[in-house]
DNA sequence: TGTTCATGTTACTGACCGGTACGTTGCGGA
DNA sequence: TCCGCAACGTACCGGTCAGTAACATGAACA
């Protein structure tokens, strides 16, 4: 019915006939495109057709480079993981040994990125309620990523010098955890727009002595 | 396999012979089962044949009630919105006139189910991430809910003498929200256990002249 | 030129999806 | 005793699910 679009581009093309390595571009294709469709529509929404269809290939071609379905989820959330401690890390060498400006740069662009028209949210956190099942593929990245989320925050409220640092940290991921749900929820005017300046409130009160 | 559970009793039932109701059982036996298997499991992960089965009754039964499974779905949120302002509602009649109050005993609670193993959050919320969709009949509950629990949150903000009432409210929900995600996804021992000490902090910080 | 091997294809599987046509049962009232 | 009717079950629908067997192609290398 839908016409064959090629606008799923890759981003980066292995570089034919160089150094030997012969990078499938099926794979990087199939990727490319579950990413697109299991972050804007779910995972458990997307079946493997949609995919290699959107992909122009067919479905052998996924399952040799991916044993499963699943384990291409895994495989998108992994990758989307790179990109999120990318941005992370990006608002943290922004402002060296000032862990108060670092969280508010990130939660700025956060806030900014949830009020979007078709915000859709953490691809982890979303994986992680659509597959409540422990020990799921695609659960297991978005644990993994938010148990070092809340070390890093904890430790950056420790750094801040808060007096209660480990509520202080989780008070931060829970505003910023808030911030993805509702920024989906509500779309553009909704809550998540406000979530750097309540991050900044909650660190003014946790780190004057109570 | 699962042996016959009678575990869903109907909350209120018709009594029969009276007014010429007759509420067919079936209907709410299916959808107790349909309560239980989609706030835990997911309402993608669920097919219709497995609430019949454990409801112990058939498919035309349940379609007979339910236009289709995605009218079960919304009628399963519908249920699960009304206790939801229950909990709600008790927690502000318990501290009458006194909003900080208030929130602090809503958020206790949550925060105390929250870190239970099993907990798996808001089913409103959790269904407006697996339905992106706008119009959905499953989201659409959730939506209309947030929506009221914004204005609410941020009238009790308003209450409490906040400079700043809106972002105060708006604040009050992303921890909310952050304590329903982060419950299921970190389990005992997880960041939503403070949400009322945060929840109070940030009211602290809004309320005083900045 | 012939071999090898990764990448591509067509065509298929059994199970399950949501949903339905139609027959059966049981009960209250005439 | 029989009717009418609502509640329920049997058996089935086409479509889609994830996953696979078997074969074709094309380039690198001997």
């Amino acid at each position: 019915m839908a016409t064959k679009t090629s606008t799923t581009q890759l981003t980066e093309t292995a570089k034919p006939g160089e150094a030997g390595q012969h990078q499938p571009r099926a794979a990087e294709r199939i990727l490319g495109v579950a990413r697109n469709l299991f972050y804007r529509e779910g995972i458990r929404a997307i079946g493997v057709d949609e995919i290699v269809r959107q992909a122009g290939v067919t479905k052998p071609s996924l399952y040799r480079s991916f044993s499963s379905k699943d384990e291409l989820a895994a495989t998108y959330l992994r990758n989307y993981e790179v990109e999120f401690w990318e941005r992370f890390d990006q608002a943290v060498s922004a402002h060296p040994g000032d862990p108060r400006s670092q969280i508010r740069a990130f939660l700025t662009r956060v806030g900014h990125r949830a009020v979007q028209t078709d915000y859709r949210g953490c691809g982890m956190t979303n994986a992680a309620i659509e597959y409540p099942e422990h020990g799921h593929p695609a659960r297991q990245v978005g644990e993994e990523n938010k148990r070092e989320l809340r070390r890093r925050l904890r430790a950056m409220a420790a750094e801040m010098g808060a007096e209660d640092a480990d509520t202080l940290g989780d008070g931060l991921l829970l505003l910023l955890e808030g911030a993805y749900v509702s920024g989906q929820l509500f779309g553009p005017g909704g809550p998540a727009a406000s979530v750097a300046e309540n991050a900044d409130r909650l660190i003014s009160a946790s780190l004057k002595a109570r």
